[in-house]
DNA sequence: TTGAAAAAAGCACGGTCGTTCGATTATGAT
DNA sequence: ATCATAATCGAACGACCGTGCTTTTTTCAA
């Protein structure tokens, strides 16, 4: 499920004409798995837990996804969703070039911050299942690669706008970028180091200040 | 356990005068468990499996530590140690300041990419516990704290000795280095991308030179 | 070579896990 | 209101988990 908009926001077509009381259930219990799996891991995830914890039995929870890979790949799904309209769309406000870079990174690091609390299953997630191949990881894998995409991409435009020097490496600036947010989940969420923040902004600063336009 | 030498490589006056069975034994089993540990977490590390990958007994494995945490608390000490041999001493050998800044970043990074084969029980681990109070916790993350302040002291002395920039923020440069070491490890090891080895060589270059003294 | 001490094994316990299956209840179109 | 269908439950399964006990085997010094 990409998206992550190259072109359009998405109609997001999901939901049916009449929600039976299934969907509705079901969507719930995303909801609530998705609450677990930020704070224990995708991997830490279990039915058990998840069923007390939406008053229902087992089975009941069990039934709606059929394995327990469907029930993770359904907390992927709908993580992705979630960082779309919390992180990706809003950015799309700010004119395209820097201007948008600058909001995508703002976005990203303040739900890095709230996820201080709460986690990011885009971190825990490719700890987890970096060895373990199956259909999980590659869900995992291909919804981060289409944010780190589309990150790439606004770059590119900030150089094709003249913001960034024409010569910048924008799979290069991606990864510095990304680095720094793993760092500051590291080290504000591990750590607790409450200086972690404005590191990572301080350290954003000067990979735009180097690849800015004379 | 910190170590991680301020003065002098420590004697590790750990090893009995006369070795029994039983510490071979022990030793032998904390390093098939930090060999399993790396690949699948510490959290993933069971009795059960390490005791059929050294054949013996589940019971006989367990007597040796007591407790779970204890075995965890083991690899992370072991896990302590080869770094230290590995990454740090060896870079005590490159003169005082940038030179031994270079070599340790070097060292770190060398290990992370053999480890994206193996895997880093200081960066899974720190996602596996990040939430999760107790000493295994607080031995992993005092492990890393006093690694990254050895880092942050190399600094301190490359700017000592004229290398870097009078003004230069030490503990600012050591999270950006951080932050390189964690990215090289996600999209290396998760992402699988081949390019990030020089990603990430590029972008320390970035940040000496940045920091670097007229 | 003996015998105390250390090490390892064997076995069982209560618990949680994902999953299956048959019975039961709730839903919603006719 | 009826009734097929969907949703949920309850009980059980085999597997694995960490841990405690008791017994057997091994080690090593006297």
């Amino acid at each position: 499920m990409p998206s992550l908009a190259q072109t359009s926001p998405a109609p997001s077509a999901d939901a049916p004409r009449v929600q039976h009381k299934g969907q509705q259930t079901k969507a719930a219990i995303v909801d609530a798995a998705l609450g677990l799996a930020t704070q224990i891991g995708l991997e830490g995830l279990s039915i058990g837990a998840l069923a007390e914890a939406m008053h229902m039995s087992k089975s009941g929870v069990f039934a709606h996804f059929g394995s327990r890979d469907e029930l993770q790949m359904s907390v992927i799904r709908e993580y992705h969703t979630r960082f779309e309209h919390e992180v990706f769309f809003p950015a799309l406000k700010a004119p395209r070039g820097l201007p948008r870079v600058r909001q995508l990174f703002d976005n990203w690091m303040q739900r890095t911050s709230v996820e201080i609390d709460s986690g990011c299953i885009y971190i825990s997630g490719a700890v987890e299942f970096d060895d373990r191949p199956g259909p999980v990881r590659d869900a995992l894998a291909s919804s981060v690669q289409v944010w780190l995409d589309a990150v790439r991409r606004a770059i590119e435009q900030a150089v094709e706008q003249g913001h960034l020097r024409q010569n910048t490496d924008a799979a290069q600036m991606g990864f510095e970028i990304h680095a720094l947010i793993l760092a500051l989940h590291y080290e504000a969420r591990f750590m607790r180091n409450p200086d972690s923040l404005q590191r990572a902004v301080k350290a954003f600063e000067s990979i735009v200040a180097r690849n800015s336009a004379a």
